[in-house]
DNA sequence: ATAAAGTAAATGAACGTTCATTCTTTTTTA
DNA sequence: TAAAAAAGAATGAACGTTCATTTACTTTAT
């Protein structure tokens, strides 16, 4: 186990270099010499766990959006009310954006660039399906607007990508209050009143 | 005036390559020498009309901004009612976003990753400000919620960003019906009913 | 009106640097 | 002691940028 341990330790210290190294500076100013200093490695032994720079950087993004995704329907059971269901998953979606800012930044950069292949993309966004499910059934209820999942996604989860900006510039705090205000305003935005 | 019209013309041709490489394959698949090649210019020539590939994508951010503010609050008076003032401005944007793909696309590359130095895109925000206004107006005359400035874009604007991110990838399409569609959500989701 | 002189725009080759990746050697583990 | 892991130095390619030179145009002098 002790191997094991150490590997993991050395793959995990190489994700979270890359991690903090794109943040800060973008793919383009993260070469594989910093990212192996700032985990405590050589350059080449990055090579013994990853194929290349995208391998590295496409892992990370698929590591980073399951976690993101397992912590967004903790609690979850579909026998909830539509809007119980709902706040559920939104609440926990704010609080990981509120939480793992880093990692919440890192993904609306990948979602927002081409720095991941599509592929890569579409494959992260099956985790979704859940919630999708629950704006279906939303939509049956007559609760939901009878709005594609597309714009549901973009009334509702992708406003708290622009607010986690605006906290990592230190423009502004996602506080409890301001989460209630927020979560209100997503459920205006789709339900029929 | 056959002498300025030439220099623009290149000038425009690097910034119109620069637009087109950059959103298809990121800033650090965008090397200065295919920029050239595509505005049919000699690499050294990018260096006649802009200090270096920074200058050179900071100024496209610029240019690109100020017209989509232009755009955004073209038609629009002070002396409207709050939601058809809001509704004007919406709705310019939409267009904008609509038609002006590659302009959206690239802004909101920009406004997800460190590309762009923080003190430009300050510069580039203050354009929005009669829309801070109007909102503020909304607040005292009770129609829209005592929201800050930043939830209520993240709510109304910033959503069309990931619409377009889909329309780009064919996912969908921003029809007329859908505009309507989403301006009421976005109305919905910061008015007070 | 024409040729010479001067100027600004544009070029292509070349530079130094940095990058991702590989190769060879050393260290660690079992 | 053999094999796996890690290190560090080395490599070639690609990058942003510069520079000496040429081209295209404007001005001046005759």
């Amino acid at each position: 186990m002790i191997k094991k341990e150490k590997i993991s330790d050395k793959r995990t210290a190489l994700l979270n270099a890359t991690l903090t190294l794109v943040n800060n500076h973008g793919f383009h100013n993260a070469p594989m010499s910093k990212i192996a200093q700032l985990a405590g490695v050589a350059p080449a032994t990055i090579y013994l766990y990853f194929e290349n720079k995208q391998d590295l950087v496409n892992k990370l993004y698929l590591e980073v959006k399951e976690c993101f995704s397992n912590c967004a329907f903790e609690g979850f059971t579909e026998d909830l009310s539509v809007k119980k269901g709902f706040e559920i998953i939104w609440l926990n979606i704010a609080n990981y954006k509120l939480t793992q800012i880093k990692e919440a930044n890192f993904l609306s950069q990948c979602d927002n660039s081409p720095m991941i292949e599509e592929e890569i993309t579409v494959e992260g966004l099956k985790h979704l399906q859940p919630l999708l499910d629950l704006w279906q059934r939303g939509k049956s209820e007559g609760v939901i607007k009878p709005l594609s999942d597309f714009v549901l996604y973009a009334y509702t989860i992708y406003p708290l990508s622009f607010l986690v900006g605006m906290q990592e510039r230190n423009i502004c705090t996602l506080s409890e209050t301001l989460k209630e205000e927020m979560f209100e305003a997503a459920w205006d935005a789709i339900s029929i009143q």
